[in-house]
DNA sequence: TTGACATGGTTCGTATTGCGTATCAATATA
DNA sequence: TATATTGATACGCAATACGAACCATGTCAA
């Protein structure tokens, strides 16, 4: 038996929530190792993926990331010094930088994205084209119920 | 042992891949945010998870959480130390450690996922029951896949 | 039986991460 | 103009994860 729960949505909701859990997890493993592969770490492959089509500015990154600003500070540091982001005093507040990714920065996430493309295989081949298509729905569904 | 673009639905698991992984960051940043107001890390909630039916042994709790067996080791000392877990001889091997929940942890774990359950209600409430159902068998048969 | 090797766990040293606190420069507000 | 407030950084700390090194126990072959 399951543990006892409130009265809300008794069983349904809570085994959404042992699939989602682990399959989160399993992707997060998956692109950890990735991750490794290339010296990067979980957090830097976000921050990549966030700038992939966007210049910010460090609150408004931590704000994505949920993270302090002066962790991103560190984290920005660190990925400047390896080339793969850059600075940029911003236009209208002197106060703010920019963030970018440098075109090193660009060719590595384009780089990660394949490879994660191919590590999660294993998970999405199991899945028709038709229920690939019909997951990715309602996954997005989620997601902008998440951020609306 | 395809190249990221071959034959096999080309955009389409690229794009399931651009749902999935957005998703795993979400749900893994609600089971941080929640970690973080119980004090506990990602890790130990996965750790105290894993446990939440077994009793395993250091190697085998590290395989399953894919770290190294030394990182659990301390994993597992500052658990103990604060009462979610204990240790006990294992009974086939005298090397070999038992690593099981105290009723105190399994207390923790069960409110914690109450707490995860309240956490995700915004995402899965976006989905009809039908349609949790739907996702929950999608997730399952490719967590299936993935372990199998 | 006795070596030699493998396995399970722990300890130690190190790097990274993320946070709280404090600080400085630039903006906003009174 | 004086006083917050905001954007960013610097510093110190705790947690995490790893490799290397180390014991104790188990296994296997000669």
């Amino acid at each position: 038996m399951s543990t006892q729960k409130q009265n809300e949505t008794p069983a349904a909701g809570e085994s959404l929530l042992d699939a989602l859990v682990p399959v989160a997890f399993v992707t997060m493993a998956v692109l950890n190792r990735i991750g490794a592969e290339n010296d990067l770490s979980l957090t830097l492959i976000r921050l990549l993926g966030i700038l992939h089509d966007r210049r910010l500015r460090m609150v408004e990154l931590a704000h994505h990331l949920g993270l302090e600003k002066q962790t991103v500070s560190g984290l920005i540091a660190r990925a400047e010094k390896r080339g793969l982001v850059a600075r940029a005093p911003n236009a209208e507040d002197r106060r703010a930088v920019d963030i970018f990714l440098t075109s090193e920065g660009a060719e590595l996430i384009a780089r990660l994205r394949a490879q994660g493309h191919q590590a999660l295989a294993p998970l999405t081949r199991s899945l028709s084209a038709a229920e690939q298509q019909r997951l990715q729905e309602l996954l997005e569904r989620m997601l902008d119920a998440w951020h609306g």
